[in-house]
DNA sequence: AGGACAATGTGACCTGCGTCACAATGTCAC
DNA sequence: GTGACATTGTGACGCAGGTCACATTGTCCT
């Protein structure tokens, strides 16, 4: 069940300790994990399922920060700091779920201290992830360029088996999509649509198959010139 | 000189290892200490002075990510993932900097495990400031909130003395402020022109002094309505 | 099959802001 | 002071993309 994870090889001792720390329970499809602003309570690690994480401005909108599968741990570096979550986490399928209380991660840290150097490494990976989406956003000339850019990272983070281009197997709606870029529903639709009259593209079923991913890529702006 | 840093309040005995670790030298403004993309040589420790991190985008635009100064480290994250750089940071003052090789570092580490849970703080604060970044990029309604934003954010990083208002201390040109925000430098200019002549902030000489606060985060858009 | 609702496709419109092109200032060296 | 250069102020213009308002298609339930 952690053969990846934060807490993969840890010396059986300590793994055992953890064992009996956390609590286990299920989350069904829509589930809140916390929310913004919350006092930490706690960690929680995903055993089987996906979670969302995401942040809402003031106006309603909301950006979606990434989405945390199987094995992955929700809330670290509130807990570690002692702050508020940052983000909320909304399950998007059915879920396993483990809960570790905040004062007793610190206690069981603090006696493992080999464990820190591991979580600090978790912590850079997503700080380096966090980085990597400040500049998709900012820096990208412009909508097309971010969506193929998400594509492309979702790609590489999920690889498929494909014949022809790459395989894209995101199970999300357009208006999905458009949180995860800072663009609206009706921009992505326009531009899959496009992509899909030219040929770039195939699209069935919540699977996007990219056929020529230099030609978007290269591509400045799409251009009207059909 | 490191009464609040990463490294402050540690025991004598890894304080002076570290000391016997580290290489201080001097860099003159413009100076880069390590460009995105590098292989992680090692950590730099702010003795005195100023650096700005930023990232590049392919079409040559830039986007500052933070300002770090006095007792701050950069390359943290980097050198404990074992990744390239993932920012450039260039000196934007003469200044005094502290440089821990890579092994060394590692080293340390292992040898005081304590350590580690500090710099799991360190990274996990990084990590929060990222966010809030990302958040104010991409959620933001327009371009004066994210300069209100931006200003709030810099006031409360440096508080200033003030009798009237918020008084903000940045010595930074529009230019500079713009690569902050994601904005054009015009915009920057014409939005602070804006806010002076309608007497809600004040300016004199690298500070600005936010006179009424509330006013600019209160209205949705400023509105051509003199 | 058929009805209800979610998800997509598309057109029309409008506006914020980026870009270009200058003019007006400020700043510093000598 | 007097150039030279960096910084700031402004106008004009264009367009990418957000918003609104629908039509169309898909999906699932009974």
């Amino acid at each position: 069940m952690r053969e990846e994870g934060l807490f993969c090889q840890l010396p059986h001792a300590a793994l055992s300790t953890l064992n009996s720390l956390r609590q286990t329970s299920f989350y069904p499809k829509g589930a809140l994990l916390f929310v913004e602003g919350q006092p930490t309570r706690g960690l929680y690690i995903i055993c089987s399922g996906e979670s969302k994480l995401y942040v809402n401005s003031a106006e309603g909108q909301s950006l979606t920060l990434r989405i945390a599968e199987h094995g992955e741990v929700l809330g670290l570096s509130s807990l570690i700091m002692d702050e508020p979550y940052a983000a909320s986490a909304e399950m998007i399928c059915p879920s396993q779920i483990s809960f570790i209380p905040r004062l007793e991660f610190l206690q069981f840290l603090r006696a493992n201290p080999d464990v820190s150097l591991r979580v600090a490494k978790h912590l850079s990976m997503e700080l380096s992830r966090a980085v990597q989406q400040t500049r998709m956003l900012a820096l990208a000339p412009d909508t097309p360029a971010k969506l193929i850019q998400f594509l492309l990272d979702w790609a590489e983070k999920h690889p498929q088996p494909a014949v022809d281009g790459v395989r894209v197997a995101l199970h999300m709606t357009h208006e999905e999509i458009a949180r995860n870029i800072g663009a609206s529903r009706e921009s992505v639709s326009r531009i899959l649509g496009d992509w899909k009259h030219r040929g770039v593209i195939r699209v069935n079923g919540g699977t996007i198959t990219i056929l020529r991913p230099l030609e978007l890529q290269g591509t400045p702006p799409p251009l009207a010139t059909r």
